[in-house]
DNA sequence: AGGCGCGAGGAAAAGGCTTTCCTTGTAGCC
DNA sequence: GGCTACAAGGAAAGCCTTTTCCTCGCGCCT
């Protein structure tokens, strides 16, 4: 690869004159020597070597966002918004897939640090783990101990800035749709039980409950995989369990069409015998039959405000915003069938 | 941040009695010393500069790709792919999502070569666009001539190794398995004209036409952008222009979504009314109400294919692979409604 | 005892760039 | 003419690691 200095010698000029001239640093040069190191440039296709700046600057420019899977549509909005701003701001973005393995999470923050990030956004559900929380504190504050920015979607107890997903009252909203509706038999197929955004939704659900002097039993709740398989999985437990089900609460969309597919190839229509909701709002949502009734929540929008934290200088750090959650009402939910 | 020098310091060492028990060099060191060397990293919570590391090393060791989207289930998959493959070979990936904008790969591309990347992977459909392609290949010319290796998914003409999805015998198998069914009145909703992936699509329709002596004529060939709401836009043209339509071929899956919306809203069944078949077999493609007949590509495979071709020393740079395409049987094709 | 080899650790160069500080040359002024 | 002041370009010092090449000391052999 062509270097500086060799642009340097072809063009008959100093290093510094050349960084100069690429960089279009303040200082005079005359239109001589400009051209004649363009013209350098182009004839060594020379590219400048990000590490070799990286190391010589001394400011950062780029972020990192630690996410569960990228092309989860979940976190591609997230990540959409969070694009967003970075643009906007000239930053670049590393993305990391942690896939929901906390010690991949972990590795993920170190190499981040490696990479010698101006910040670092966490999104996705925590986990109910003290020793991953305290080892990851641990890791975060290292790293802002050094001038590091960290900001957080989701994540209670974690060190940095956090933009919070109305979770709990999501659920809630959609927890009193259904009861209202007049609901009794009420299963809940659920995320593993150690995310944070299952006991959030969950508890939104169980107000809702309450609020209707309804109970969620133990029993009428699945625990199965975050995605559509699991979905599936969990609907089947729960039909073979209790076939007097009238509802069933999926905590997230993709699970709720894992629930869709169970109940169509069981022959049970939807809302006309099961009623299904989701939560997310995930585009596809609007295109499956019945369109699912779900809760949006802003997701772009959550990510542009996670960077944001982030990348604003002002602040000390923890700073800790709401995102509000919408009722979206569409076919998946009627009224419970008439047995 | 804490530097190896820090470190050396701190344990009272030399700087590179550090770096070789910090990387594990095979080297022997006491194990007082290391011992030591070990504490003092772990109290300043010393994480080795990634630029740094990579200006003194001789190896590169991260590849970059370019994707429209990785939040597009098509290069989603295509990732996963590539991802797999990388990590077992211990490559780290780059993401660039183009936003299929000619422009912003040139830039990518340039990005990733001062990233000194290993290998570039451009996945995604090429452009018929002379100039483009032109600098498109200049730039990676001279990135191969220092030694970069290229490798591309579906793209004609462009230099590097290439992995190509049957993206013509595909459409052929779909067309035929519309024409086999009766269907005289065939509309096409398709992507970009300037995407060589519609154009390629297009042949194997008109392959598959000709041999049943149909036609598929301009005027029942709608352009759109290559997305759900695309498809939609294209199919509310093409059955106001063309009311006995009696089937739909969308160039991909989004696009027949959007298209099953609109027949959906019309009040007109599927495949009762009009039968809509798709392409790629994105994994909501059975999700959707009538599940989606379409055409799968094997796009984990083309990932783990076209990284594994960049990544093998051996051989030099043009190889082409083909990767098969098989049709999926599911509910929205039908006959042609007797009118 | 002298020489050799070997093992453990350190010094220093290299890698490519930015940026501060200098040098040089010229214009402008008294 | 001699001086200052300024403009344009260059020299060189970092930035942080890796790695080659040394050095030093010790044990062993003859």
């Amino acid at each position: 690869m062509a270097t500086l200095a060799d642009v340097a010698r072809r063009a008959g000029v100093s290093a510094a004159t050349v960084s100069r001239i690429v960089n279009g640093s303040p200082k005079i040069v005359s239109e001589e020597l400009r051209e004649r190191v363009l013209r350098a440039v182009q004839e060594l296709q020379y590219v400048p070597n990000a590490h070799a700046q990286l190391l010589a600057r001394s400011h950062r420019t780029t972020v990192g966002v630690i996410v569960h899977d990228v092309s989860d549509p979940y976190f591609a909005e997230i990540t959409r918004g969070l694009q967003r701003v970075a643009g906007e701001q000239g930053r670049l973005v590393i993305i990391c897939n942690s896939y929901r393995d906390p010690e991949r999470e972990l590795e993920y923050v170190e190499l981040l640090r490696a990479q010698q990030v101006e910040a670092i956004i966490l999104a996705g559900s925590g986990y109910h783990d003290p020793a991953f929380t305290k080892a990851l504190n641990a890791k975060l504050s290292a790293y802002m101990a050094t001038g590091g920015r960290v900001s957080v979607v989701g994540r209670h107890k974690v060190a940095g800035d956090a933009v919070m997903p109305a979770n709990e009252h999501g659920a809630y909203l959609i927890g009193r749709e259904i009861f209202a509706a007049g609901h009794r038999h009420v299963g809940v197929v659920a995320a593993p039980k150690q995310l944070t955004t299952t006991t959030d939704r969950l508890a939104g659900l169980r107000r809702a409950a309450r609020e209707y002097r309804r109970t969620l039993p133990a029993r009428r709740i699945e625990y199965a995989e975050f995605d559509r398989d699991g979905g599936a999985a969990a609907t089947a437990a729960l039909l073979d369990a209790e076939p007097r089900l009238t509802a069933i609460a999926a905590l997230n969309d993709s699970m709720a069409i894992g629930a869709l597919a169970v109940l169509r190839e069981r022959g049970l229509s939807v809302p006309g015998d099961v009623s299904v909701v989701g939560f997310d709002d995930m585009p596809i949502a609007r295109d499956v039959t019945p369109a699912l009734t779900t809760v949006r929540l802003p997701l772009v929008e959550i990510g542009a405000r996670a960077i944001a934290l982030a990348l604003d200088p002002q602040h000390p750090n923890p700073r800790v915003e709401d995102a509000e959650a919408t009722l979206v009402h569409r076919e998946s939910l009627g009224p419970p069938r008439s047995s």
